[in-house]
DNA sequence: TATGACGAAAGCGCGGCCAA
DNA sequence: TTGGCCGCGCTTTCGTCATA
């Protein structure tokens, strides 16, 4: 059935010619003012639409479709993506429902390709169940087709629905009082019309509700995952009540096998790209080189230091888990009763003390302080107060307008990498709880690091390892939420 | 005397067990 | 089957010793 287009508009266009392909054979490319979809995922057997499209020679609406839909991926969904991003006129919008796993692939490209031509608005969760043919956990994802090639983003919306108005078991009563979906929609009309344009450094509370935050632009990169349940913390999340539903058996399986076959094709991916990228020269440069590295503590702050003059500054500690922090302690009582400022530049730490945080290696970012039982270590040497300049005069910008393009000072070893090569160092120097690693022990490691020929660190290899490192370590952190979710599952 | 290194213990969380 | 209590061990804090 094809309804025919009027003079002015297209307004509906169903098609039909290739049984396979369906509305994928022809692409329309920037002529879509808005989708709403729900793209079929299947991956499986999914190699039919990629042969077929082979098939398919000469241009459709302009374009070879073998070469269009080669933009990485996995499954059907893939090529919707695809087919979204490029339908989109230019700043118009798509909102698209697609399966967990899609967004938390590791594999790149498709994301890249993605984020080429498209803005994310946002990432809502949806509450398993959503749909009562699957049990995946699924996303709304909002695109919006962006208007030049260096336009910057805006921050992402980031939802978490655990109702959508009716309940979530085979009868779907209707439940209007109990509807996140729903307060996520106005939510998101409220932030669309404000702008979208709030500058913000890290995942921010939106209005007054729990369920949905500001994120980063850069945190929805090409390597990271695009869920978004990681930019709530674990007491958010129990006082959002986010509890397991009783879960199909066949569902569970599916489910399980599923979610396995995604990690193992992300597995064997990272691995090849690791194997490849570690076979080359290497060099070993210690950390007590003092003209390369910076390795010092961070300062006592006490609970009671946080209690009398709470602030901005977040403060790191020894916790086993990354991302928590001990409090947030105020910048002018740190100057005057520590004399120190906070972290002027990103660091990597190591944890000096504690049975299991003992050894674990940290980035943190810059205006964050550490305490004592953790080393601070940075790929440049420690800066001497009162540089001269050349005509004698003192300083202060002069430092600062010998900073590189990153905002850091000269280094060649990435820091990002710098917490690769320390972490593997730590773990095969198997330290215990009994030998504690302060600045003394840490200053004494030795690190790995890739050269060029002329034995100088290769900089570019190294951020390459450490892009990789980064996806093998959110790979972990999937297999352990699914085994999290495998345990709390209630069968049904 | 200031700073760093370290040991020790408070106290918290989790698992196990028991009673309702 | 569930809720509550108990105890153990781990995590994290912080007092104190060592060293410059």
């Amino acid at each position: 059935m094809v309804f025919e287009p009027t003079a002015s508009t297209i307004t509906f266009l169903l098609l039909n010619e290739n049984e396979t392909l369906g509305a994928l054979l022809q692409p329309p490319r920037d002529a879509v003012d808005v989708i709403l979809t729900n793209p079929p995922y299947v991956t499986q057997g999914s190699s039919i639409y990629r042969r077929e499209i082979e098939q398919i020679s000469g241009a459709r609406n302009g374009v070879s479709l073998d070469e269009y839909y080669d933009t990485g991926g996995l499954g059907v969904e893939a090529l919707f993506l695809r087919y979204i991003a490029g339908a989109l006129k230019p700043g118009r919008r798509a909102f698209i429902i697609v399966p967990l796993g899609l967004l938390n692939r590791t594999a790149s490209r498709m994301k890249s390709n993605l984020l080429s031509e498209c803005n994310i608005l946002a990432s809502i969760a949806l509450p398993r169940n959503a749909f009562f043919n699957t049990a995946q956990p699924t996303y709304i994802l909002a695109l919006e087709k962006r208007r030049v090639p260096n336009q910057s983003r805006p921050p992402v919306f980031c939802g978490i629905a655990r109702s959508i108005g009716e309940t979530l078991d085979y009868e779907r009563v209707p439940t209007p009082d109990d509807n996140d979906l729903m307060d996520l929609a106005n939510l998101f009309i409220r932030y669309v019309e404000d702008g979208m344009g709030e500058v913000i450094s890290g995942p921010t509370a939106y209005a007054d509700t729990q369920i949905a935050k500001l994120v980063p632009a850069d945190m929805f990169g090409k390597d990271d995952r695009w869920d978004v349940t990681r930019h709530w913390t674990d007491e958010e999340q129990v006082a959002l009540g986010q509890r397991a539903e009783a879960v199909e058996r066949g569902a569970f399986v599916d489910q399980v096998s599923q979610t396995f076959r995604e990690l193992l094709t992300d597995l064997d991916s990272a691995r090849a790209e690791l194997d490849a990228l570690e076979d080359g020269p290497m060099g070993t440069f210690a950390l007590s080189d003092s003209s390369r590295f910076t390795v010092r503590s961070g300062v006592r702050i006490r609970n009671v230091d946080l209690r009398d003059h709470p602030g901005e500054v977040p403060v790191y500690s020894v916790f086993t888990r990354a991302n928590v922090i001990k409090g947030r302690i105020d910048a002018d009582w740190l100057r005057e009763a520590k004399g120190v400022e906070p972290e002027e530049f990103p660091s990597v730490t190591v944890m000096a003390t504690g049975a299991s945080a003992v050894g674990l290696v940290h980035l943190r970012e810059a205006g964050s302080v550490m305490t004592d039982d953790v080393v601070i270590v940075q790929p440049w040497p420690t800066e001497e107060p009162g540089v001269i300049d050349v005509d004698g005069s003192d300083t202060g910008d002069n430092r600062l307008s010998s900073l590189g393009d990153d905002g850091l000072p000269a280094h060649d070893i990435d820091l990002g990498y710098l917490a690769v090569a320390l972490a593997r160092t730590i773990a095969q120097g198997g330290y215990m709880y009994e030998a504690k690693l302060y600045v003394r022990r840490v200053t004494q490691l030795v690190i790995e690091v890739p050269v060029r020929e002329d034995g100088r660190p290769d900089t570019e290899r190294q951020v390459a390892i450490a892009r990789v490192v980064k996806r093998i370590d959110e790979i972990r952190d999937r297999i352990d939420e699914a085994n999290r979710w495998i345990r709390s599952s209630r069968l049904a």
